[in-house]
DNA sequence: ATTTAATGTAAGCAGTGTAAACATTAATGT
DNA sequence: ACATTAATGTTTACACTGCTTACATTAAAT
């Protein structure tokens, strides 16, 4: 009977943006590929997502999501522990899950505030990561405490950044003169070692 | 008489299109609109970049001997200074030079050995940082000394990709609740100061 | 001077974002 | 219960894009 309204095509069309953004990358994302592997007109999704940049920011708020689900599963008695397992997952997010990464902190959508749904996602995942720095860290006051939070933050948002540029190099190292032997092993052998290390003269 | 062959099109046509990048942003150039703000017709730049990830690498490249340029500026007598200088001009580029950053730090080119030119210029950036930690560093062992470079950049281009996210948001964290206040301004006015906390439990 | 390679143009294909007009159904108010 | 309205889907259309092919012009090489 009624194949014409669908009943919750927004939901579809959004996991299946998921997919293919993790997939292919999200530039190659297109609106009418997307209706295409949904089995629904070109033009469709635009009675879901105003514009492009509103789907790339409701797939980006799906990340943050799943990378706060990820950073707050762990649930030992100890912080540090509970520190450096949410530092380990949100690496392995970022690497893992490198396209939906780059939506999340490109340019995509520059301005998270105009999309409530992204900003209270990214908002979450920041708030998990500062009660987890204030359980463990000593100093209880809320400006030091924000402070480390940007300090660990960065290090290891930069570090999923580095990494994931400088894994495709090592092959071509060799053959190159005057090249870095870049330490990456190290830390890929012993992630959660580097990260205990780095948190402690934190 | 020869207006047909312009003489040294590629050249014009990088630093148009450098500036186009860094004006809108790099999704929002185009060969075509290249070709036209160049006054040239809509195929000549297929000329000399075989397909649009060609001229992404190449102003990516561009943007990586400029940044070499802001980090290798300074020639203090002491160390120290000298790797402050470079983070700090590091981060100002970042910040400023915003666009062309995201093309060279981005999935716009997804494999830097595919394009010489932008490997060297990539990995030169990264040499004159090696050398300022190597002059700065106490212990000259090469692969603590390259922990230390991974660190350090880690650290600072997450820094860049956290304060352009985070730098729109003050505005309306305000209205929001349990939003929380980042200590963006403690990094602004005292960049210095902050860069070298870091730097001394590096 | 003639050939050849380099570098420009013109025309055209398939794919894109998005707007407008139209079709069908679900929700709603009386 | 029925008419009206709002929501949601389709069709058509336009301007733009990357890129290919065939062609034109000129600089360089022989």
């Amino acid at each position: 009977m009624s194949s014409y309204h669908h009943g919750n095509l927004k939901t579809e069309l959004l996991s299946c943006a998921y997919k293919m953004c993790e997939r292919d990358g999200y530039t190659k994302l297109s609106i009418r590929s997307l209706a295409k592997e949904s089995n629904v007109s070109q033009t469709a999704p635009y009675r879901h997502f105003k514009t492009k940049e509103d789907l790339y920011a409701e797939v980006a708020a799906e990340g943050f999501n799943r990378l706060y689900k990820a950073m707050s599963k762990s649930k030992y008695k100890s912080p540090k522990k509970n520190l450096i397992s949410a530092g380990r997952e949100y690496i392995s997010f970022g690497l893992k899950n490198s396209n939906t990464y780059d939506l999340m902190f490109g340019t995509a959508v520059p301005d998270f505030t105009k999309y409530p749904n992204l900003f209270i996602s990214a908002n979450k995942t920041y708030l998990h990561l500062r009660t987890e720095v204030t359980a463990y860290s000593k100093d209880k006051d809320l400006s030091s405490i924000e402070e480390k939070c940007i300090d660990i933050w960065a290090k290891i948002h930069g570090l999923v950044g580095l990494l994931r540029k400088l894994q495709v190099v090592p092959k071509q190292l060799l053959e190159m003169p005057d090249t870095p032997i870049m330490p990456i092993n190290a830390i890929n052998n012993d992630l959660d070692a580097y990260l205990e290390k780095f948190i402690k003269n934190m």
